[in-house]
DNA sequence: GTCTATAAAGCGATAGAC
DNA sequence: GTCTATCGCTTTATAGAC
Protein backbone atom coordinates (compact mmCIF):
# COMPACT_ATOMS: atom_id res chain seq x y z
CA UNK A 1 0.00 0.00 0.00
CA UNK A 2 1.62 3.23 -1.03
CA UNK A 3 1.78 6.33 1.17
CA UNK A 4 1.10 9.33 -0.05
CA UNK A 5 3.18 11.37 2.47
CA UNK A 6 7.03 11.45 2.19
CA UNK A 7 8.71 8.60 4.07
CA UNK A 8 12.63 8.67 5.47
CA UNK A 9 13.63 6.92 2.51
CA UNK A 10 12.33 9.67 -0.32
CA UNK A 11 14.17 12.54 1.80
CA UNK A 12 17.38 11.05 1.01
CA UNK A 13 17.87 12.26 -2.59
CA UNK A 14 16.91 15.86 -1.97
CA UNK A 15 19.30 16.01 0.76
CA UNK A 16 22.02 14.52 -1.12
CA UNK A 17 21.51 16.66 -3.62
CA UNK A 18 21.32 19.91 -0.97
CA UNK A 19 24.71 18.44 0.44
CA UNK A 20 26.21 18.39 -3.03
CA UNK A 21 25.23 21.87 -3.77
CA UNK A 22 26.35 23.58 -0.93
CA UNK A 23 28.12 20.72 1.27
CA UNK A 24 27.21 20.16 4.95
CA UNK A 25 27.97 23.66 6.64
CA UNK A 26 25.78 25.22 3.48
CA UNK A 27 22.80 23.20 3.87
CA UNK A 28 21.26 24.83 6.77
CA UNK A 29 18.07 23.58 8.15
CA UNK A 30 15.77 26.32 6.45
CA UNK A 31 17.59 25.52 3.75
CA UNK A 32 16.47 21.77 3.67
CA UNK A 33 12.82 22.89 4.69
CA UNK A 34 12.14 24.69 2.33
CA UNK A 35 13.68 21.98 -0.17
CA UNK A 36 11.87 19.16 1.15
CA UNK A 37 9.02 20.42 2.04
CA UNK A 38 8.81 19.58 5.68
CA UNK A 39 9.10 21.69 8.62
CA UNK A 40 12.05 20.99 11.46
CA UNK A 41 9.49 19.01 13.48
CA UNK A 42 8.85 16.22 10.85
CA UNK A 43 12.59 16.52 10.37
CA UNK A 44 13.95 16.03 13.08
CA UNK A 45 10.99 13.05 13.84
CA UNK A 46 12.75 11.32 10.94
CA UNK A 47 16.10 12.52 11.67
CA UNK A 48 16.25 12.91 15.72
CA UNK A 49 20.02 12.93 15.82
CA UNK A 50 19.64 16.26 13.02
CA UNK A 51 21.97 17.02 10.51
CA UNK A 52 24.42 14.99 11.31
CA UNK A 53 22.23 12.16 11.22
CA UNK A 54 21.14 13.11 7.82
CA UNK A 55 24.69 13.17 6.32
CA UNK A 56 25.05 9.82 8.16
CA UNK A 57 21.73 8.33 6.24
CA UNK A 58 22.90 9.70 3.02
CA UNK A 59 26.46 8.54 2.55
CA UNK A 60 24.96 5.10 4.01
CA UNK A 61 22.32 5.42 1.25
CA UNK A 62 25.19 6.25 -1.38
CA UNK A 63 27.39 3.14 -0.14
CA UNK A 64 24.18 0.96 -0.38
CA UNK A 65 24.35 2.05 -4.28
CA UNK A 66 27.98 1.58 -4.71
CA UNK A 67 27.74 -1.17 -2.92
CA UNK A 68 24.73 -3.41 -5.06
CA UNK A 69 25.56 -1.28 -8.31
CA UNK A 70 29.60 -1.29 -8.61
CA UNK A 71 31.12 -3.21 -5.56
CA UNK A 72 29.13 -6.40 -5.76
CA UNK A 73 29.57 -6.71 -9.76
CA UNK A 74 33.45 -6.33 -9.16
CA UNK A 75 33.66 -8.61 -6.71
CA UNK A 76 31.21 -11.72 -8.11
CA UNK A 77 30.90 -11.33 -11.80
CA UNK A 78 31.83 -14.52 -13.76
CA UNK A 79 33.17 -11.57 -16.61
CA UNK A 80 35.62 -9.36 -14.65
CA UNK A 81 36.15 -7.36 -17.81
CA UNK A 82 32.66 -7.07 -18.66
CA UNK A 83 31.93 -5.55 -15.12
CA UNK A 84 34.47 -3.44 -15.07
CA UNK A 85 33.36 -2.10 -18.33
CA UNK A 86 29.93 -1.58 -17.08
CA UNK A 87 30.75 -0.27 -13.77
CA UNK A 88 32.73 2.19 -15.13
CA UNK A 89 29.54 3.04 -17.50
CA UNK A 90 27.39 3.12 -14.04
CA UNK A 91 29.98 5.55 -12.04
CA UNK A 92 29.80 8.09 -15.28
CA UNK A 93 25.97 8.07 -15.52
CA UNK A 94 26.06 8.58 -11.79
CA UNK A 95 28.79 11.43 -11.50
CA UNK A 96 26.48 12.85 -14.75
CA UNK A 97 29.20 12.79 -16.80
CA UNK A 98 31.04 14.84 -14.73
CA UNK A 99 28.30 17.61 -13.79
CA UNK A 100 27.77 16.11 -10.65
CA UNK A 101 30.48 16.38 -7.77
CA UNK A 102 31.11 13.23 -5.68
CA UNK A 103 29.84 13.92 -1.73
CA UNK A 104 32.28 11.72 -0.24
CA UNK A 105 35.35 13.31 -2.11
CA UNK A 106 33.66 16.59 -0.88
CA UNK A 107 33.54 15.61 3.10
CA UNK A 108 36.92 13.89 2.97
CA UNK A 109 38.19 17.22 1.60
CA UNK A 110 36.36 19.54 4.18
CA UNK A 111 36.65 19.70 7.86
CA UNK A 112 33.43 17.50 7.80
CA UNK A 113 35.83 14.29 7.36
CA UNK A 114 36.35 14.14 11.04
CA UNK A 115 32.75 13.70 11.90
CA UNK A 116 32.35 10.52 8.96
CA UNK A 117 35.95 9.34 8.87
CA UNK A 118 35.13 5.47 8.92
CA UNK A 119 32.76 5.79 6.11
CA UNK A 120 34.74 7.94 3.94
CA UNK A 121 37.53 5.33 4.02
CA UNK A 122 35.31 2.48 4.09
CA UNK A 123 33.73 3.75 0.87
CA UNK A 124 36.81 4.40 -1.19
CA UNK A 125 38.74 0.76 0.11
CA UNK A 126 35.50 -0.97 -0.48
CA UNK A 127 35.30 0.43 -4.44
CA UNK A 128 39.62 -0.01 -4.69
CA UNK A 129 39.41 -3.73 -3.59
CA UNK A 130 36.50 -4.58 -5.53
CA UNK A 131 38.71 -3.26 -8.25
CA UNK A 132 41.16 -4.76 -7.67
CA UNK A 133 39.55 -8.31 -7.29
CA UNK A 134 38.27 -8.28 -10.53
CA UNK A 135 41.50 -6.88 -11.74
CA UNK A 136 42.86 -10.42 -10.50
CA UNK A 137 40.56 -12.26 -11.94
CA UNK A 138 42.20 -10.78 -15.14
CA UNK A 139 45.21 -11.95 -14.27
CA UNK A 140 46.55 -9.35 -12.51
CA UNK A 141 48.88 -9.56 -9.65
CA UNK A 142 47.34 -8.94 -6.34
CA UNK A 143 49.81 -6.09 -5.93
CA UNK A 144 49.74 -4.48 -9.25
CA UNK A 145 46.14 -5.15 -9.10
CA UNK A 146 45.20 -3.15 -5.47
CA UNK A 147 47.54 -0.24 -7.99
CA UNK A 148 45.87 -0.55 -10.68
CA UNK A 149 42.95 0.18 -9.22
CA UNK A 150 43.77 3.17 -6.58
CA UNK A 151 44.98 4.65 -9.88
CA UNK A 152 41.52 4.25 -11.70
CA UNK A 153 39.91 5.73 -8.60
CA UNK A 154 42.36 8.46 -8.57
CA UNK A 155 41.60 9.50 -11.93
CA UNK A 156 38.10 9.58 -11.33
CA UNK A 157 38.10 11.52 -8.22
CA UNK A 158 40.80 13.84 -9.76
CA UNK A 159 38.73 14.01 -12.76
CA UNK A 160 35.68 14.77 -11.05
CA UNK A 161 37.97 17.59 -9.11
CA UNK A 162 39.30 19.26 -12.33
CA UNK A 163 35.71 19.28 -14.41
CA UNK A 164 34.03 20.96 -11.56
CA UNK A 165 36.95 23.64 -10.85
CA UNK A 166 37.65 24.53 -14.51
CA UNK A 167 33.62 24.15 -15.12
CA UNK A 168 33.95 21.80 -18.08
CA UNK A 169 32.39 17.86 -17.81
CA UNK A 170 34.46 16.19 -20.20
CA UNK A 171 37.98 16.51 -18.12
CA UNK A 172 35.94 13.65 -16.00
CA UNK A 173 34.58 11.70 -18.93
CA UNK A 174 38.48 12.01 -20.51
CA UNK A 175 39.61 10.47 -17.16
CA UNK A 176 36.97 8.04 -17.59
CA UNK A 177 38.15 7.21 -21.19
CA UNK A 178 41.71 6.61 -20.37
CA UNK A 179 40.68 4.38 -17.08
CA UNK A 180 38.70 1.96 -19.66
CA UNK A 181 41.44 2.20 -21.90
CA UNK A 182 43.93 1.25 -19.25
CA UNK A 183 41.96 -1.35 -18.04
CA UNK A 184 40.92 -2.55 -21.18
CA UNK A 185 44.32 -4.35 -21.16
CA UNK A 186 44.02 -7.87 -20.51
CA UNK A 187 47.12 -9.60 -18.90
CA UNK A 188 49.91 -9.46 -16.65
CA UNK A 189 52.65 -8.90 -19.02
CA UNK A 190 51.30 -5.58 -20.70
CA UNK A 191 53.16 -2.89 -20.13
CA UNK A 192 51.57 -0.21 -17.34
CA UNK A 193 51.75 3.43 -16.73
CA UNK A 194 52.11 2.67 -13.22
CA UNK A 195 55.41 1.71 -10.76
CA UNK A 196 55.85 -0.12 -8.20
CA UNK B 1 63.78 47.70 8.28
CA UNK B 2 61.97 44.22 10.37
CA UNK B 3 58.64 45.22 11.74
CA UNK B 4 57.73 43.22 15.05
CA UNK B 5 54.56 43.12 14.87
CA UNK B 6 52.24 41.13 12.20
CA UNK B 7 52.46 42.49 8.51
CA UNK B 8 49.47 41.57 6.06
CA UNK B 9 51.46 39.31 4.29
CA UNK B 10 52.30 37.16 7.57
CA UNK B 11 49.10 36.70 8.31
CA UNK B 12 47.90 34.56 5.18
CA UNK B 13 49.74 31.55 5.86
CA UNK B 14 47.85 31.01 9.38
CA UNK B 15 44.89 31.70 7.35
CA UNK B 16 45.81 29.43 4.53
CA UNK B 17 46.08 26.60 7.05
CA UNK B 18 42.67 26.92 8.59
CA UNK B 19 40.63 27.30 5.70
CA UNK B 20 42.73 23.73 4.73
CA UNK B 21 41.76 22.45 8.27
CA UNK B 22 38.17 24.03 8.41
CA UNK B 23 37.05 25.07 5.13
CA UNK B 24 35.71 28.40 4.47
CA UNK B 25 32.60 28.34 6.61
CA UNK B 26 34.14 26.54 9.41
CA UNK B 27 36.78 29.17 9.59
CA UNK B 28 35.15 31.30 11.50
CA UNK B 29 36.38 35.14 12.56
CA UNK B 30 36.80 33.64 16.30
CA UNK B 31 38.69 31.18 15.44
CA UNK B 32 40.70 33.25 12.55
CA UNK B 33 41.25 35.46 16.10
CA UNK B 34 42.58 32.84 18.24
CA UNK B 35 45.03 31.65 15.81
CA UNK B 36 46.40 34.30 14.38
CA UNK B 37 46.20 36.37 17.56
CA UNK B 38 44.58 39.66 16.04
CA UNK B 39 41.19 41.05 17.42
CA UNK B 40 38.38 40.96 14.68
CA UNK B 41 39.44 44.95 14.68
CA UNK B 42 42.81 44.03 13.45
CA UNK B 43 41.76 41.65 10.99
CA UNK B 44 38.96 43.72 9.25
CA UNK B 45 41.79 46.78 9.40
CA UNK B 46 44.16 44.25 7.10
CA UNK B 47 40.85 42.81 5.26
CA UNK B 48 38.34 45.56 4.97
CA UNK B 49 36.36 42.64 3.06
CA UNK B 50 36.17 40.63 5.83
CA UNK B 51 36.48 36.68 5.27
CA UNK B 52 35.82 36.69 1.38
CA UNK B 53 39.30 39.07 1.50
CA UNK B 54 40.82 37.09 3.42
CA UNK B 55 40.36 34.16 1.00
CA UNK B 56 40.57 35.75 -2.25
CA UNK B 57 44.12 36.88 -0.88
CA UNK B 58 44.79 33.04 0.07
CA UNK B 59 44.05 32.22 -3.31
CA UNK B 60 45.92 34.93 -4.86
CA UNK B 61 49.22 33.91 -2.49
CA UNK B 62 49.00 30.21 -3.38
CA UNK B 63 48.59 31.61 -7.19
CA UNK B 64 51.50 33.48 -6.74
CA UNK B 65 53.87 30.72 -5.41
CA UNK B 66 52.54 28.25 -7.91
CA UNK B 67 52.92 30.63 -10.74
CA UNK B 68 56.76 31.25 -9.65
CA UNK B 69 57.64 27.81 -8.68
CA UNK B 70 56.16 25.79 -11.38
CA UNK B 71 54.11 27.45 -14.00
CA UNK B 72 56.98 30.15 -14.88
CA UNK B 73 59.65 26.87 -15.12
CA UNK B 74 57.68 24.69 -17.00
CA UNK B 75 56.71 27.44 -19.67
CA UNK B 76 60.28 28.88 -19.43
CA UNK B 77 62.91 26.13 -18.80
CA UNK B 78 65.49 25.32 -21.75
CA UNK B 79 65.57 21.73 -20.14
CA UNK B 80 61.90 20.81 -20.04
CA UNK B 81 62.11 17.08 -19.07
CA UNK B 82 64.54 18.81 -15.86
CA UNK B 83 61.90 21.24 -15.06
CA UNK B 84 58.99 18.60 -15.32
CA UNK B 85 60.80 16.28 -12.88
CA UNK B 86 61.55 19.57 -10.48
CA UNK B 87 58.19 20.85 -10.52
CA UNK B 88 57.06 17.19 -9.35
CA UNK B 89 59.51 17.29 -6.43
CA UNK B 90 58.59 20.67 -5.77
CA UNK B 91 54.74 20.05 -6.16
CA UNK B 92 55.06 16.86 -3.51
CA UNK B 93 56.90 18.95 -1.31
CA UNK B 94 54.30 21.69 -1.28
CA UNK B 95 51.31 19.16 -0.23
CA UNK B 96 53.59 17.51 2.24
CA UNK B 97 53.79 13.87 0.19
CA UNK B 98 49.94 13.45 0.26
CA UNK B 99 49.55 15.38 4.38
CA UNK B 100 48.26 18.53 3.08
CA UNK B 101 45.25 18.99 0.46
CA UNK B 102 44.62 21.41 -1.91
CA UNK B 103 42.90 24.31 -0.56
CA UNK B 104 41.86 24.75 -4.60
CA UNK B 105 40.40 21.43 -4.88
CA UNK B 106 38.65 21.99 -1.63
CA UNK B 107 37.12 24.95 -2.62
CA UNK B 108 35.69 23.87 -6.20
CA UNK B 109 34.15 20.73 -4.61
CA UNK B 110 32.55 22.90 -1.50
CA UNK B 111 29.77 25.65 -2.81
CA UNK B 112 32.56 28.19 -1.76
CA UNK B 113 33.39 27.68 -5.79
CA UNK B 114 30.57 29.99 -6.48
CA UNK B 115 32.70 33.04 -4.22
CA UNK B 116 36.25 32.39 -6.46
CA UNK B 117 35.18 30.60 -9.39
CA UNK B 118 37.60 32.63 -11.74
CA UNK B 119 40.47 32.04 -9.46
CA UNK B 120 39.83 28.10 -8.85
CA UNK B 121 39.45 27.91 -13.00
CA UNK B 122 42.39 30.06 -13.37
CA UNK B 123 44.82 27.93 -11.13
CA UNK B 124 44.26 24.61 -12.82
CA UNK B 125 44.10 25.68 -16.73
CA UNK B 126 47.15 27.71 -16.03
CA UNK B 127 48.57 24.59 -14.12
CA UNK B 128 47.61 22.53 -17.38
CA UNK B 129 48.83 24.84 -20.17
CA UNK B 130 52.36 25.62 -18.68
CA UNK B 131 53.00 21.65 -18.02
CA UNK B 132 51.47 20.87 -21.66
CA UNK B 133 53.77 23.79 -23.34
CA UNK B 134 56.80 21.88 -21.50
CA UNK B 135 55.38 18.58 -22.68
CA UNK B 136 55.12 20.17 -26.38
CA UNK B 137 58.75 21.02 -25.86
CA UNK B 138 59.52 17.51 -25.48
CA UNK B 139 58.08 16.51 -28.57
CA UNK B 140 54.52 15.92 -27.92
CA UNK B 141 51.62 16.98 -30.47
CA UNK B 142 49.56 19.82 -28.59
CA UNK B 143 46.48 18.02 -28.83
CA UNK B 144 48.32 15.23 -27.04
CA UNK B 145 50.62 17.53 -24.46
CA UNK B 146 46.95 19.11 -22.82
CA UNK B 147 45.52 15.62 -22.22
CA UNK B 148 48.32 14.36 -20.63
CA UNK B 149 49.05 17.38 -18.89
CA UNK B 150 45.15 17.00 -17.90
CA UNK B 151 45.89 13.61 -16.94
CA UNK B 152 48.64 14.12 -14.48
CA UNK B 153 46.68 17.12 -12.92
CA UNK B 154 43.88 14.93 -12.27
CA UNK B 155 46.28 12.18 -10.99
CA UNK B 156 47.45 14.55 -8.18
CA UNK B 157 44.05 16.06 -7.29
CA UNK B 158 42.61 12.46 -7.53
CA UNK B 159 45.57 11.08 -5.13
CA UNK B 160 45.42 14.12 -2.69
CA UNK B 161 41.58 13.22 -2.11
CA UNK B 162 42.76 9.51 -1.73
CA UNK B 163 45.16 10.23 0.61
CA UNK B 164 43.08 12.38 2.44
CA UNK B 165 40.23 9.82 2.33
CA UNK B 166 41.48 6.39 3.36
CA UNK B 167 44.19 8.55 5.67
CA UNK B 168 46.79 7.23 3.91
CA UNK B 169 48.92 9.96 2.02
CA UNK B 170 51.07 7.43 0.32
CA UNK B 171 48.38 6.94 -2.28
CA UNK B 172 49.46 10.69 -3.30
CA UNK B 173 52.89 9.72 -3.52
CA UNK B 174 52.21 7.03 -5.61
CA UNK B 175 50.42 8.98 -7.71
CA UNK B 176 53.28 11.49 -8.25
CA UNK B 177 55.46 8.38 -8.81
CA UNK B 178 53.33 7.30 -11.52
CA UNK B 179 52.61 10.87 -13.21
CA UNK B 180 56.72 11.20 -13.14
CA UNK B 181 57.01 7.65 -14.57
CA UNK B 182 54.48 8.85 -17.89
CA UNK B 183 55.86 11.87 -18.37
CA UNK B 184 59.83 10.37 -18.79
CA UNK B 185 58.38 9.09 -21.85
CA UNK B 186 60.36 11.55 -24.18
CA UNK B 187 58.82 11.16 -27.34
CA UNK B 188 55.34 11.33 -29.45
CA UNK B 189 55.77 7.85 -30.72
CA UNK B 190 55.81 6.35 -27.57
CA UNK B 191 52.65 4.38 -26.23
CA UNK B 192 50.43 6.24 -24.08
CA UNK B 193 47.77 5.44 -21.56
CA UNK B 194 45.04 7.73 -22.74
CA UNK B 195 42.55 7.85 -25.64
CA UNK B 196 41.72 10.88 -28.35
C1' DG C 1 3.22 13.17 11.95
C1' DT C 2 3.33 18.12 11.19
C1' DC C 3 3.41 22.62 12.45
C1' DT C 4 4.81 27.35 14.85
C1' DA C 5 7.20 29.61 18.35
C1' DT C 6 11.17 30.03 20.72
C1' DA C 7 15.40 29.13 23.05
C1' DA C 8 20.48 29.36 23.22
C1' DA C 9 24.50 29.90 20.85
C1' DG C 10 27.43 31.37 17.14
C1' DC C 11 28.07 33.96 13.05
C1' DG C 12 30.10 38.08 10.26
C1' DA C 13 30.52 42.68 10.67
C1' DT C 14 30.68 47.41 12.82
C1' DA C 15 31.48 51.29 16.17
C1' DG C 16 34.20 53.72 18.88
C1' DA C 17 37.59 54.16 22.70
C1' DC C 18 42.44 54.16 23.19
C1' DG D 1 46.88 49.64 14.67
C1' DT D 2 44.53 47.18 18.29
C1' DC D 3 41.12 46.40 21.37
C1' DT D 4 36.24 45.47 23.53
C1' DA D 5 31.44 45.80 23.17
C1' DT D 6 27.70 45.18 20.58
C1' DC D 7 24.50 44.89 16.62
C1' DG D 8 21.60 42.17 13.62
C1' DC D 9 21.13 37.97 11.79
C1' DT D 10 21.29 32.92 11.21
C1' DT D 11 22.19 28.72 13.03
C1' DT D 12 20.81 24.08 15.31
C1' DA D 13 17.74 22.28 18.29
C1' DT D 14 13.68 21.92 21.39
C1' DA D 15 8.86 22.52 23.23
C1' DG D 16 4.33 22.07 22.83
C1' DA D 17 -0.10 22.79 20.31
C1' DC D 18 -2.80 20.35 16.99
Amino acid sequence: MARLVAERADILPILAELFREHGYEGASLSLISERTGLGKGSLYHFFPGGKEEMAAAVLEEIDGWFERRIFAPLRNSTDAAQSIAETLDAVEVYFAQGRRICLVSAFALDHTRDRFTAAIRDYFIAWRDALAAALQRLGHAPAISTDLAEDVLGAIQGGLVLARAIGDPSAFQRAVARSKYLLAMPGPSEPRCTVE
